[in-house]
DNA sequence: AAGTGGTCTAGACCACGCG
DNA sequence: GCGTGGTCTAGACCACTTT
């Protein structure tokens, strides 16, 4: 914590690979909010402040001090699409159903984050989230379909808590709530992932970060 | 709109560069939301929905279908360090006096950010914001002071607006606000911006992409 | 087969920080 | 001066899409 990472030329001569490979390999570390760079210096390895909640491209990830846990209160069943997704389909997406699953992803003993998800029945199968790879719905598209995120974007809005979303958080209805709407791009032509975040960011707010 | 750039090789000839040079600049094109690439096909260019508002790492920029206005509510003046400020401040930082100053954001004739900023004084000189090269503090950074935006590290909350944010916002106090807090890094050493962002996601959400 | 983006190697030069 | 990260050239090979 505080100090800094060999140098980019040491780790290419390490792992037998170019500079231009490791720069990559960083740039995810500090998507990730693990360190910075500091030119003529070098990479400095971050503290992570333990109120923090993270989110990645990826969905959530730890920090050093908690773990997210995550709970499926609905699971993956084959329905229509719901209009509170806030993107464009794409005509495929349109004339196909779809898969929906509701999450809830927990921080200790509290309910941080009620998340739905879809995605278009043509470009992949329905999933059960008794397959899911250590209960990670994304972990399980790349270990078992081979299916990266290649991207992401994302809406952010206060809003108030509708009655659902405030029972499954333990607020009150009315509470401001930050809800995230997503689509996740892929590795998979025509599979885009849709996700509908609602974030008690009461103790956890949500943290991006960004460089180059 | 919904069309194909020309291919990576096709720009990088045309300009006599290299595609990794051309990919380069691509991203910043796919990270502002303009284009998502498709493997095996091209780069395509998005439509811009037009009740977007949109935000990157370097501040807010305009779709084509509105104008950020800004106006500075309070003069750049030196001050201490205000406790809201969510990233730990450097040493150099917490010893040195800070400038502070607050813009509003509007769109058509709708406040729709009001966005208080600090840096450190031991960084960079005052600047007064009748200075500002049109109107802007990025841009002035930029062209008088050949400071550029390296990287920003962001933390998303919603909160209740009080009192200052409601009167400016034109909003109900109580009413539901995106918090951001914002930490810019830049090329100057030593130097980051701080930002303290309360955004009325009512009509325009906040949007953020990203890619690889 | 031809064209596209995705990834990687190899190497150069520059700007910045520090002793 | 030297080591660091920042940027760029030049070229290779692969995976995907379309014809």
């Amino acid at each position: 914590m505080g100090s800094y990472l060999p140098s980019e030329n040491d780790f290419s001569e390490q792992f037998n690979t170019t500079r231009t490979t490791v720069r990559r390999a960083l740039e995810e570390l500090i998507r990730e909010g693990y360190i910075v760079k500091e030119h003529g210096k070098g990479s400095k390895v971050l503290e992570r402040s333990k109120f923090l909640g993270l989110l990645t491209v990826k969905g959530f990830y730890e920090s050093s001090d908690f773990k997210v846990r995550t709970v499926v209160t609905k699971e993956p069943k084959i329905t229509q699409w719901d209009p509170i997704i806030e993107f464009p389909l794409t005509e495929e997406e349109r004339n196909s159903e779809c898969v929906y699953f509701q999450r809830v992803r927990y921080i200790h003993k509290n309910a941080v984050v009620l998340e739905n998800n879809w995605y278009s029945l043509h470009a992949l199968e329905p999933i059960k989230s008794e397959e899911f790879v250590e209960g990670s719905f994304f972990k399980t598209l790349s270990q078992e379909y081979l299916i990266e995120i290649t991207g992401s974007e994302q809406e952010f809005r206060a809003v108030r808590a509708l009655e659902e979303v405030a029972k499954n958080l333990g607020i009150a209805v009315g509470d401001p709530i930050l809800q995230i709407c997503i689509r996740f791009r892929t590795s998979r032509s025509g599979l885009n992932l849709y996700g509908n975040l609602y974030c008690n960011t009461a103790d956890y707010p949500i943290r991006n970060s960004y460089f180059l």
